[in-house]
RNA sequence: GCAGGGGUUCCCGAGUGGCCAAAGGGAUCAGACUGUAAAUCUGACGCGCGAGCUUCGGUGGUUCGAAUCCACCCCCCUGCACCA
């Protein structure tokens, strides 16, 4: 198996590389086929995009030529890391973490490829070796390598040690000790000589590297990536409705697309080095092109298109096209019947109604209810403004006391549902039964 | 414990007896403009379709009327003391 040498000068030419030890033996080491890993923590039932660069790291590495190792932690995600977080975390059961980990097993699958080659990928879960270890073997064999005073002296435990009121328990404070313990086994039994990770990760990446020599005397290396940062300072991955998460029952298809489409101008060529497989020169044309052009960017639409479709498949991606079409372009007609049930599924957010709910209520009691905006005010300026809209009928003020009127059987579509808009962006479908059960 | 300062609507922060649902800014929502953008401008922004209802750390009081005055209590900050 022949590897690709300019896969770092290429990480490089992406800004995904914050750190890395040995330099040039890097380099070097990666001229020959090696194995690598990452690891994910269980500490929801999915992961989020914040998860996607190294996700995606670990399949570039697979591309030119290296094998990729997903580690899922069963054991840490038992304990909890303190890197850079400003409090203890309260743990989870052990039943809780386990369910998390088959999933997140599934999910970080998706972007390695696993078949017969020799440099396919692997799935292990550190519980397995963790597990195993006594408390006096682990306190003997791997406690005695680590010295407090250099721990203590870590930049990512450093604000849990100095700040008031905060502190960290000692489980917390050996969590770098399984991370270290985790790449010192890797190496071990599967020959494993490189750990990537986001940068907060340095700190137990270096561990691991410290303890492998120590133990093994052998040499490993460390490889981090950056923080997404956006460059109007908000957190990334974040919008008003939440994380936007890896998995399609928790971020739907069109959700995760259209997360990706409102990219800012600032950010979205970074992202397309970050999230994409394209290359940096075809990144820079698509850059070039957008300057010259003068008018709306095509790189907000690639980007969208490109990660939804590593993420959600070309059907997922499909999906998220046609439901975006139809909304923006206010042409409800183009919806079937299947695509509404899908919207109803996971497009939109989706509010089943009877006949009954109208019964002394106005529509701003139910939208608000249902959860388009979160007061009665905003739907009342919004309907004085002709920006409430069910089945693309603009709903007037005075229709407010009259929601029978406002989901009249006659607007339905497919006879049962209505597709509502409030402003721009906001949509709810309702699905009505017209039979009184 | 003593002395001083402070707790206001999502956040910051004005307000010291009626004109206060409470200035201003931020955030948020809607409209215009646009590229489903940014910036800008406009409107809304305690709750209620509405009449109206409920707020200014808590409880009670004074008053025709209190976020504003009084009493007690709770919490935060600053200095001093105590402890050491």
């Amino acid at each position: 198996m022949s590897v690709d040498t300019q896969l770092l000068h290429d990480l490089q030419a992406r800004g995904l590389i914050a750190q890395m030890t040995g330099d040039q033996q890097l380099f070097e080491h990666l001229n020959s086929p090696r194995t690598l890993y990452c690891g994910f923590d269980p500490t929801a039932d999915s992961l989020h995009i914040g998860s996607l660069v190294p996700l995606l790291m670990l399949r570039r590495f697979q591309l030119a030529g290296h094998k990729p190792i997903a580690l899922v932690g069963g054991a840490t995600g038992l304990i909890g890391d303190p890197s850079f977080k400003a409090q203890e975390r309260k743990l989870n059961t052990p039943d809780i973490v386990a369910g998390w980990v088959e999933k997140l097993k599934a999910q970080v699958s998706q972007f390695v490829e696993f078949g017969d080659q020799e440099n396919s990928a692997q799935v292990v879960n550190n519980l397995d070796w963790v597990g195993q270890i006594n408390v006096l073997d682990f306190l003997r064999d791997i406690g005695k390598h680590f010295s407090v005073n250099n721990m203590i002296n870590k930049e990512s435990v450093k604000q849990r040690l100095e700040r008031e009121g905060a502190g960290i328990s000692f489980t917390e404070f050996t969590y770098m000790l399984l991370q270290s313990y985790d790449f010192a086994e890797l190496y071990h039994h599967h020959g494993c000589t490189l750990q990537i990770g986001g940068s907060d990760q340095w700190g137990n990446i270096t561990g691991g590297t410290d303890l492998t020599r120590r133990l093994y005397g052998g040499q490993v290396f460390g490889l981090t990536m950056p923080l997404v940062t956006k460059a109007d300072g908000t957190k990334f991955g974040k919008t008003e409705s939440g994380t936007i998460w890896l998995d399609a029952s928790k971020t739907s298809p069109y959700a995760f697309y259209q997360f990706w489409l409102n990219t800012a101008d600032a950010d979205v060529y970074k992202f397309l080095r970050y999230f994409t497989f394209l290359s940096v020169e075809q990144i820079a044309q698509i850059e070039a092109d957008d300057k010259a052009s003068g008018t709306k960017p095509g790189a907000q639409r690639i980007l969208a298109e490109e990660v939804t479709k590593l993420v959600h498949g070309e059907a997922g991606l499909t999906a998220a096209k046609r439901i975006t079409e139809a909304l923006f372009s206010g042409n409800l007609e183009s919806l079937s019947e299947s695509d509404l049930e899908q919207l109803k599924q996971d497009g939109v957010p989706y509010t089943k109604l009877s006949r009954a709910d109208f019964a002394e209520r106005t529509l701003t009691q139910i939208l608000v209810d249902a959860g388009m905006a979160s007061s009665g005010k905003q739907i009342k300026d919004a309907l004085a403004r002709g920006a409430v809209q069910i089945n693309q009928v603009v709903i007037a003020q005075e229709e407010n006391t009259n929601p029978e009127g406002c989901f009249a059987v006659e607007r339905a579509r497919y006879s049962r549902f209505y597709l509502t808009k409030m402003g721009k962006k906001t949509y709810h479908l309702f699905e009505i039964n017209q039979t009184n059960d």
